[in-house]
RNA sequence: GGCGCCGUAGCCAAGUGGCUAAGGCAGCGGAUUGCAAAUCCGCCAUCGUCGGUUCGACUCCGACCGGCGCCUCCA
C-alpha cells in the first residue's frame, strides 16, 4: 500500500518532445508527484471551430495518461475575453464585449463537453486577472524591461538577452507590428504589454491611464497566479510558438528570472484536405497539379465552420478517434473523407462492445476504468497464452504513450485487441454456449480494453441514441414486427421476401444482421 | 528573404542503422452464412529523386524536386 503514497511512488519513465530544446526529454516535475500544465485557450469572439478542439482533446489525453500513471495534475486553460477582435465583433453585433464573451465561452464549453474533455481544472478569464496583469507589467517597468509610451506600455526586447530562444529568431531580423505603434516603440520587435484605450472602448485603470492588457501578458500573469512562476508543461498550437509563446517567455523569465515552463509542447494544426482528400506532398503523376493536391491550414480566416455544425454531421467520438489516430505534433488531415473513414473504424469498437453486452449482459460503459497500478495487478488474473498476449499488448500501448504520447500507436494496439477478443469469442463459440470461466476471461479482456480506451479518453459514455423518447419506442416496436415477419419468411424458405425486406431497410439506412440467436438492427 | 516541419502501399498514418517496415479505410482470395452483414484467416509498400558515410540506410549527411507552417490575427 506504500504505492498509494505519492512520495514513495515510482513513476514510469515518460519522454516528451520539448519545443525549446528541439528534442525529446525525460519528464521530471518541479514538485515531485505533481504536474502544472497550462494550455492557451481561445479568444472568445466567435464560435469555436475544429481547430480550437485539437489542443483540449490532446491535452486531456495527456493529463489522463499522467493521472493514470500516478501524478497529480493541475490543468489550466485560459479564456481570453478582452481583445481587439472582441471589441470589433461586439460592435458588429451591437452588444457588450462581456455579453459576447459569455456567449462564446458557453459555446466553447458546450463543445468541450460534447467531446468529453473533462480534465480542465480551472479556466481563468483575463478580465478577472487585470490587477495581477497590471502588477506584472509594473514589475517589468521597475526592472527596466518595459517602458511606457503615451499610455501604452511596451516590452523592451533589447533588455532580454536570450529573446528569441524558443524560435531561433533575433530581434534585428524581425519586422514587428509596424503601423501606428511603430513610432512609439524603441525596436520593431518590442511588443505591447498594455494598450491605451480609445474613447468608448472597454478599459481598466492603470498607472499609465485607462487601457487593457496586450495579447501575451495575460498568460504570463495567470499561469503565475495559478501554477507559480515555474511550472511543468505549457502547451498550445504550433501557430502560437511565435510570437505568443516567445513573448510569454520573455515577459515571465525577465520578471521571475527562472524558467517559465520546463516543457513547451505544441500540437500540429488542422489541415483541410485538398481535392480527393489528399494531403499534398510529392506529385503523384503528371495529371496532378500541386494546386489540386494542396492542403491548407484550417483557421478563422479560411472560414472553418462552427464546431457545433460539424457535430450535426459527425459524432464526437468519430472526431476524437481521428484526432488521436495521428501523432499530436503532426498536422491532422481533416475533412469529410477522413471523418467517414474514422466512423467506419469506430464501428469495429462498438460492435465488439455490443457483442460483449449480448454475451455478458453488462454494458461496456459501466466497466471500471483502472489506473496504471491496478492494471499492473489485473494482468496477473490472466493465464497462459492469454496472459502473455494481454501483457505484451498492454506494454506496447503504455510504451507508446510514455514515448511522447504516441496515440497513433496506442490506437493501433487497440485494433489488435479487438481482433484478439473477437477471435477468442469465435474460437470458444461463445455465441452458442458459454461457461462461467469463458465469460470471466472475456470480462477481464474487456476490462483491459476499458483501461486503455479510458486512458485515451475514448468511449467514456454510451453513444447518444439517434432515436429517443416516444419515437424511439415506436421505431423499436416497428422493427421488432418487421424482423418477426422476415423471420417467418426465412423459416419457410421464402428468401425472396426476406431479402426484399432487408434490401428495403438497407436503402433506408437500416442494417440487419442475422445471428444464430436472432436478428439485430442498427441505423447506419 | 529568415526560421522550422514534412514527402512511407489506392487513401490515411506509425516506425527502425541490420530479425517479418505498426494500425485504419478501400480492394482481392478463403472460412462462416440460405444469401448477405458482422467476425476470423490469408494477400496487398523497399520507404520523393540523385549522390555520400557505413560491413549494412527507408532510418545519418549533402544536393535537388515537391508540399506545409511561422515571421501579421490565428488553437
Amino acid at each position: 500500500m506504500a504505492e498509494s503514497n505519492p512520495s514513495t511512488h515510482s513513476f514510469p519513465n515518460i519522454e516528451l518532445y520539448n519545443t525549446l530544446s528541439h528534442q525529446k526529454e525525460q519528464f521530471t516535475t518541479v514538485v515531485p508527484g505533481k504536474v502544472g500544465m497550462y494550455l492557451c485557450g481561445p479568444t472568445v469572439y466567435k464560435p469555436s471551430h475544429i481547430g480550437h478542439m485539437v489542443g483540449p482533446v490532446i491535452f486531456d489525453t495527456i493529463k489522463r495518461h499522467l493521472v493514470y500513471s500516478g501524478w497529480e495534475v493541475t490543468w489550466v486553460v485560459n479564456i481570453t475575453d478582452v481583445d481587439d477582435k472582441l471589441i470589433a465583433e461586439s460592435k458588429v453585433r451591437n452588444m457588450s464585449m462581456t455579453a459576447l464573451a459569455e456567449e462564446m465561452t458557453a459555446d466553447y464549453l458546450d463543445n468541450l463537453s460534447a467531446l468529453g474533455v473533462q480534465g480542465i481544472d480551472t479556466m481563468p478569464k483575463a478580465t478577472d486577472h487585470i490587477e495581477g496583469i497590471v502588477k506584472f507589467i509594473e514589475g517589468l517597468v521597475q526592472k527596466d524591461c518595459a517602458y511606457p509610451a503615451d499610455g501604452d506600455v511596451y516590452f523592451d526586447v533589447a533588455k532580454d538577452e536570450d529573446y528569441g530562444k524558443l524560435t531561433n529568431r533575433s530581434p534585428e531580423k524581425m519586422q514587428g507590428e509596424g503601423g501606428a505603434t511603430a513610432s512609439r516603440k524603441r525596436s520593431a520587435a518590442d511588443f505591447t504589454l498594455w494598450k491605451k484605450a480609445k474613447p468608448g472602448e472597454p478599459s481598466w485603470e492603470s498607472p499609465w491611464g485607462p487601457g487593457r492588457p496586450g495579447w501575451h501578458i495575460e498568460c504570463s500573469a495567470m499561469s503565475e497566479a495559478i501554477l507559480g512562476s515555474h511550472f511543468d508543461i505549457h502547451g498550445g498550437g504550433l501557430d502560437l510558438v511565435f510570437p505568443h509563446h516567445e513573448n510569454e517567455i520573455a515577459q515571465s523569465e525577465s520578471l521571475h528570472e527562472c524558467p517559465m515552463a520546463t516543457y513547451w509542447m505544441h500540437n500540429g494544426l488542422m489541415q483541410a484536405a485538398g481535392v480527393a482528400g489528399k494531403v499534398g506532398g510529392r506529385p503523384r503523376d503528371g495529371s496532378d497539379t500541386p494546386d489540386d493536391l494542396a492542403a491548407t491550414k484550417i483557421s478563422k480566416s479560411t472560414g472553418a465552420e462552427p464546431f457545433k455544425e460539424l457535430l450535426t454531421r459527425h459524432r464526437p467520438e468519430v472526431i476524437k478517434l481521428l484526432l488521436l489516430s495521428t501523432h499530436y505534433r503532426s498536422p491532422i488531415h481533416f475533412g469529410e473523407e477522413p471523418l467517414g473513414e474514422s466512423a467506419r473504424a469506430l464501428e469495429a469498437f462498438e460492435r465488439l462492445f455490443n457483442r460483449y453486452e449480448r454475451l455478458c449482459g453488462n454494458s461496456y460503459y459501466t466497466l471500471t476504468e483502472r489506473n496504471r497500478h491496478d492494471g499492473n495487478i489485473a494482468i496477473s488474473k490472466f493465464h497462459g497464452d492469454i496472459k502473455e498476449y494481454a501483457s505484451a499488448l498492454r506494454n506496447r500501448f503504455l510504451d507508446a504513450m510514455d514515448d511522447d504520447f504516441n496515440t497513433a500507436i496506442a490506437v493501433a494496439t487497440l485494433f489488435d485487441l479487438i481482433r484478439y477478443i473477437n477471435k477468442f469469442i469465435d474460437s470458444e463459440s461463445l455465441e452458442k454456449k458459454t461457461t462461467d470461466s469463458d465469460l470471466e476471461t472475456l470480462t477481464h479482456l474487456m476490462l483491459l480494453m476499458r483501461e486503455l480506451t479510458s486512458n485515451l479518453g475514448l468511449f467514456l459514455t454510451p453513444p447518444v441514441q439517434v432515436a429517443a423518447g416516444t419515437d424511439g419506442k415506436l421505431l423499436e416496436s416497428l422493427m421488432q414486427l418487421i424482423i418477426e415477419l422476415r423471420s417467418r419468411a426465412r423459416k419457410t424458405k421464402d428468401f425472396a421476401t426476406a431479402d426484399l425486406i432487408r434490401d428495403s431497410l438497407n436503402e433506408a439506412d437500416i442494417q440487419l444482421e442475422d445471428r444464430a440467436d436472432g436478428t439485430d438492427w442498427s441505423i447506419t
